[in-house]
DNA sequence: ATGTGTTTGATAGACGCCTGTCAGGAATTG
DNA sequence: CAATTCCTGACAGGCGTCTATCAAACACAT
């Protein structure tokens, strides 16, 4: 039999009433009965039953998930996610809204960051790295709402937590890859680049030139070209890049657009001597992995980031500990052989 | 506001007490009766307050895990978030047994599902696709004890679900990458399984053949040998398959001991040469990863794979639904660029 | 000693559902 | 038509916690 509130009471030679005083703070207590009470507490190994206590407090959580808006396909997925989790989880009293704003202008984010009320147990935010947005998430971390930061962190910001991928690896894992499938190949590699605003974005740069300089000399590096995450301009910048350099044999695309890429290179008809590594699986991404024009898609999981983002959030509101093995989120790497 | 079982009642003009009966079956109520309060539901959409039923059917949910026996390091990874698990789970009122048993001898195996008595509402296995196996998986279920099998399949059985990666799938992704690594090289890629009981690495080494027969002849693919999963047996394996091939270059682990198998190449010198791919993620492999012995682990991983089975394992005691997407278990593939 | 505050106890009433009992009404049988 | 079985309603009590209120007990200063 788990311990009771009551057991904890009468272990404690208090009444209940003393007891929940002391687990929620709601009245001043002598700190002699604290003390007793805590005891008691440690002795029964007591443990708050967090169903029974959801279901008195008949409280609602509210979170707000700040995503880009625009038709980038990871967010649409990622919008996708938060949507599905919201209808799962009105049926566990936790509303979820979702607002679309322009992350990438700093002006208009903290504008929005700061819009949102204290209605808020907690907010979700892909979020740019910047002074003034790191303001605003700080300024909502003070009004008591919590912030986890999604996709791209914003660090030394008092945000809770970040939840996505590391970046840095993700960047160094596919100039692995790159370096492997080109063993034994000598030639250029391009790179291209969605914004360079997001810190995602920057960190993937970072680890894959970070990997290419030092273990794979007979590879060498272009400079990085901005295709700002739009499949048109995209198209263009790895059209030129292909035309520019003949003994190009391999792209990684750090941001969106992936597309214009795949179309790029079939049109140039050099999509199986190129190697080509990207991220984020779309339909588009599988499509051409299948068609094996590009080789290797590496993914964060869109549904996985929204729960634990959600799960870390109602820790923070339940004041619950949370379990860190099991909210980082894993870099996945799909090959032809191994999508879902 | 959420709709409750009284608005149910009001709606379809009944009481409570009948809602409840259509509700969980407790009773014979008319069909007219039924109907019309199903209509209700619909109408309502109302879902039932799964907290509030848990709380109020102050039930105890008992699982059984049924694990190998032995040292294999992942076996014991499991049986670790098992424990973990069990341990987070009481205060749920969630109660989970551990069993160790021969897996590979089916009659040892079947004996113990035999003897899981009906006190368990469910037990997730790691099983042996065996006749008697299968047979005893099919008496659990019908005794009323929900069956998962772990890590390894037994198609055909009335076990619910299936927990764990798709092998074959694994198998093929380790053959591409093989593959890809070695492109350009022309050699011999050698193949040691464990035992080829388990179906599992039958699996593995079905899909890795398939990919490798049909996609790179430059590699010509050597005959299987047994390791047994034990370090020692395996390191002598490998030691005796380079010497055989002094032209091996890729070797693909498909079971446990890699530990024996990164010591005999570095024995050779020739750990630099012969590309390793092996499975699960322990402190040996990651340190051979690490070290440039191995180059690519594929894991799955444990704690998700504990996690999961629990879920389906409680979403068929409350009569819930599963999320497929959630419980899909994924192929992790780690570079030492990416490990955790 | 009186009044003022501070700590505690006791208890009621939720939260949404489950379980069981009892009685009365409806439908069925002979 | 009465006797029987089948359905249904109404409630009470419980699961473990939260919230709120009121009174009692106590400490302290005046």
């Amino acid at each position: 039999m788990r311990a009771t509130i009551e057991h904890v009471a009468v272990k404690a030679g208090v009444s209940v009433a003393t007891v929940d005083r002391v687990l929620n703070g709601r009245a001043a207590v002598r700190p002699l009965t604290i003390e007793r009470v805590e005891q008691a507490i440690r002795q029964l190994n007591y443990q708050p039953d967090r169903l029974a206590a959801r279901l008195a407090r008949a409280r609602e959580y509210r979170f707000c998930f700040v995503l880009p808006e625009g038709t980038n396909a990871f967010m649409i997925a990622l919008a996708d996610a938060v949507r599905e989790e919201a209808r799962r989880l009105t049926q566990e009293k936790i509303i979820i809204d979702l607002r679309h704003t322009d992350v990438f202008s700093a002006e208009t984010l903290s504008t929005t960051l700061d819009g949102i009320g204290t209605v808020y147990d907690g907010a979700a935010v892909v979020a740019l790295d910047h002074p003034r947005v790191r303001e605003a998430i700080n300024g909502l971390s003070d009004r008591g709402v919590a912030v986890v930061t999604l996709v791209s962190d914003v660090p030394n910001s008092r945000r809770l937590h970040y939840v996505g991928i590391d970046n840095a690896s993700a960047g160094r894992t596919a100039a692995s890859l790159m370096g492997r499938y080109l063993s034994g190949r000598k030639g250029k590699v391009g790179l291209i680049a969605g914004s360079l605003s997001l810190r995602d974005h920057v960190e993937r740069q970072f680890g894959f030139e970070q990997v290419m300089l030092h273990e794979y000399p007979n590879l060498s590096l272009l400079p990085v070209r901005e295709g700002r995450d739009d499949g048109a301009i995209v198209e263009r910048v790895a059209a030129q890049l292909l035309n520019d350099h003949p003994d190009l044999i391999g792209i990684y695309n750090v941001g969106a657009g992936s597309r214009g890429i795949a179309t790029a290179l079939e049109a140039a008809g050099r999509h199986h001597e190129v190697v080509f590594i990207t991220h984020e699986l779309t339909d588009d991404t599988r499509h051409a992995l299948v068609g094996g024009t590009i080789d290797i898609i590496i993914n964060q999981d869109a549904g996985h980031e929204v729960r634990s983002a959600i799960r870390v959030l109602m820790s923070k509101a339940d004041k619950a500990p949370i379990v860190d093995s099991m909210e980082r989120i894993r870099i996945d790497i799909y090959l032809r052989d191994n999508i879902p």
